[in-house]
DNA sequence: TATTATTGTGACTACGAGGTCACATGACTA
DNA sequence: TAGTCATGTGACCTCGTAGTCACAATAATA
């Protein structure tokens, strides 16, 4: 986490900073985003960065926890007890992600690589943390809709999590091709990482959803 | 492509040096697999490596063809004309990569890191045909099943195939998560990656299968 | 055996990374 | 104004990388 030194830091500095890292990150994996690099883009010394932060991974973790605080406040309010079934639960928040990215695109491409298998070994620990607690999340919740007799029975909920997730993360996956999206060009014009109307997106969205309720849902 | 004097080479040797590198791309992805590693653990020179191939590179190319011809072999032979049903055919696709895995563990991983998003910016360009190839066998055989009536028609080909396809390469992180299987332990022990009864992985193929069904198969 | 062609070698180059530290600069206090 | 403390600085250090090349060693041929 960031020293008293970075807290104490004007806004319009600190703010520079962050977005020029963000755009690193975003743009980069962890191992090959480089601190030389940004330093020289933000025209500020190397050693100013090792004193707002201990080292590369603390300024990363810091970021990440920046990225994670403002999705939050998209998807935090979004509870099941709201909604009549889960999809429409579940669509809620897929909607609610994709409006982050609209007026986040930094942070979301940044937390896309999260998700993204291969990561340097210095993050591995985080991330394996970060999916486990996840999947028990979402475990929790669909063991909800089993015991409602909402979903189907004959398969354990771990499965179908595991299935749900699969499919979410391959969701990002199938926007982009479907629609020849190139992530990596949109964040460089300060794009959203979708950038596409939001109903169109909705549509491909809907179709998996569609998919999804045939394999999860209980059929008597 | 390999230059002659590495064809030339005698078996022990080549087979040595290729054992080598598959282990060192196994275990690191691209830009991390250092050439200077190997080099010392096999006891040649580096320059050696250069008289063998062009560059990193094209040594890494070379020993994904080979991987990937070596599975062929198992997967090949399989054709959707001999089985009642796709999901007779894709699951002992599946099985027949579970063999492989069993088998030739290092090539195994290797491939296994190609399905990883995130990828060196040298190879993006590579992976991403390859992806592309992959989805538009796919969708030719999906559209198979529901020109014959066995998927359902009101979801496009291509929508479905790219659920499959995010199952598909999520089922290997199902098993991994759900056995807590650590790769990396096992490649260094020269086990499979998947280092269990393979009864046991089926079971977990079996019960994604069983969702997959539900989400696909056309239903009156 | 002498000559030529092929293969093996490892110190070396050029590069870029993360991180350090003695010093310069600025701001606030006495 | 003089002194003190926090912040900014960039040359420098160590490390590791891919790739090179003049030379040594071996194999093949005459």
């Amino acid at each position: 986490m960031p020293k008293p030194t970075f807290e104490k830091l004007p806004n319009h500095k600190r703010e520079a900073f962050t977005k020029g890292f963000l755009q690193e990150f975003a743009a980069n994996n962890y191992d090959k985003a480089s601190v030389s690099v940004v330093v020289k883009k933000l025209n500020i010394a190397k050693g100013s960065v090792y004193q707002y932060f201990e080292n590369k991974l603390d300024l990363y973790l810091y970021l990440k926890s920046l990225c994670e605080m403002t999705k939050m406040q998209y998807v935090l309010g979004i509870k099941r007890e709201d909604y009549a079934t889960f999809w429409d639960y579940y669509r809620t928040q897929y909607e609610a992600g994709i409006q982050f990215d609209l007026e986040h695109p930094l942070e979301s491409k940044f937390l896309y690589r999260i998700g993204e298998k291969e990561n340097s070994e210095a993050l591995r620990g985080f991330m394996k943390e970060w999916k486990q607690q996840a999947i028990q999340a979402y475990i929790g919740i669909i063991q909800g809709e089993v015991d409602k007799g909402l979903f189907r029975k004959d398969i354990s909920a771990e499965a179908m999590t595991y299935f749900l997730v699969s499919v979410s993360l391959g969701i990002g996956d199938v926007l982009r091709d479907r629609y020849h999206i190139d992530f990596d060009e949109n964040i460089k014009d300060g794009k959203p990482l979708f950038a596409l109307d939001k109903t169109v997106l909705m549509e491909a969205v809907d179709e998996q959803i569609v998919l999804l309720k045939g394999a999860l849902d209980f059929k008597k």
